[in-house]
DNA sequence: AAATAAACTAACCAAATGGTTAGTTATTGT
DNA sequence: ACAATAACTAACCATTTGGTTAGTTTATTT
């Protein structure tokens, strides 16, 4: 007896794999509804079977990215950890969860970007105070001057920065650096690894 | 007589920067003719009238989008300056340019990955070479132990991310920092006066 | 095995969209 | 002043594209 999640027809899941393949890679309005059919090689009228129409489809594919990268930060943020340790780990779990769905950053913020109210940006409503904790802690340690002297929301926002950006920036960096594609994965290995301790020490004052 | 780029009639004018502006919201097929002959307040056939095509009219938005951007990187990186001085000069003026072109680089980097072979790449074909004596740069100043003990090349990643990816990022930090757009916008005014001390302080060894 | 429902297909449809055409108004050169 | 060209408009066209329908095949239930 398989669970409800994978209780679905093989169908169902190739075309929703295949959707999520071409959104991610083209937007709402660059995918056609017979190229996803294609990839998921069935009929295009499958695709209305089960998810009715292309804004329905668009939008379940919409709402699992944004759920796969968002509500990872503030869970990670608010584990109870001291901040260095935190900093660390957050930068190492992040950085899998992005190597894992690099396509999902651009293709959201593309998204948000285009309507941003898109389901009264989703997910988007309740991040901000759920954030407040991480950026406490941070403010708490920086009076005791434990961390370099920056306001906690700019630390924030240069740490996603440094994680996500390259893979967003892809294209033009492969290009700046002169890598191909095989290269710029060793490229992004690197960084991986030297990421969490690069994170600490320009957060935490030495 | 006015010169050769602003001697075109005010309709040519109207219709690029409505075009500019709805390609750089909505990205190529977001876009509606009809929705730039509306922000151009003119008659739709004009768009074909002086631009052939929407292909055509897109180009020429995507290329000066692209021209804007890049060229800029090598142009400042190549200046002849101490490491230090031209990090801090690149860090106010590319911040600058970003700044007063805040949607190009989201717009181009969801072009360059839907489609990251137009116009062979345009631009950067050439930009790896670029940016070597820049690297290089940076290579002989680690040797001497001047700059943390990073490769160049993160070095150049994290630079570029620290200044871009607040922009590209903004419908999520807005939500992540609850703030309105005039508040990211003072959050982006005092991340433009910190950046330049700041990308010295984590590229130079103190 | 018959009946019922689910999964699937091919053909078709209507709306949207980029693009054209034929003709009108305004501008320019002589 | 007038011919010629450029700028512009309204109506129309062809294709693309999301979506539907009517019917067929496959699976399930009793």
């Amino acid at each position: 007896m398989e669970d409800k999640t994978t209780d679905q027809s093989s169908t169902e899941l190739k075309i929703f794999e295949a959707a999520r393949e071409i959104f991610q890679a083209k937007g709402l309005e660059g995918a056609r509804m017979q190229e996803i059919a294609d990839k998921a090689e069935i009929n295009k009228s499958m695709l209305h079977y089960y998810y009715r129409s292309k804004a329905k489809l668009f939008e379940k594919v919409y709402q699992l990215s944004v759920i796969k990268m968002i509500p990872k930060i503030t869970e990670l943020l608010n584990e109870d950890l001291p901040l260095e340790q935190k900093l660390r780990s957050f930068a190492d779990k992040y950085m899998q969860i992005i190597k894992a769905n690099p396509d999902i950053p651009l293709f959201v913020l593309h998204e948000m970007n285009k309507d941003p109210n898109r389901l009264q940006n989703f997910m988007l409503g309740h991040i901000g105070e759920k954030v407040q904790p991480f950026l406490q802690q941070i403010k708490e340690e920086r009076k005791k001057g434990n961390t370099v002297d920056l306001p906690a929301e700019q630390i924030m926002v240069n740490i996603m920065s440094l994680m996500i950006f390259p893979f967003i920036g892809r294209p033009v960096f492969k290009a700046i650096l002169d890598k191909d594609e095989e290269n710029y994965n060793a490229f992004i290995e690197e960084r991986h690894r030297m990421l969490p301790d690069y994170i600490v020490s320009i957060v935490m004052k030495k």
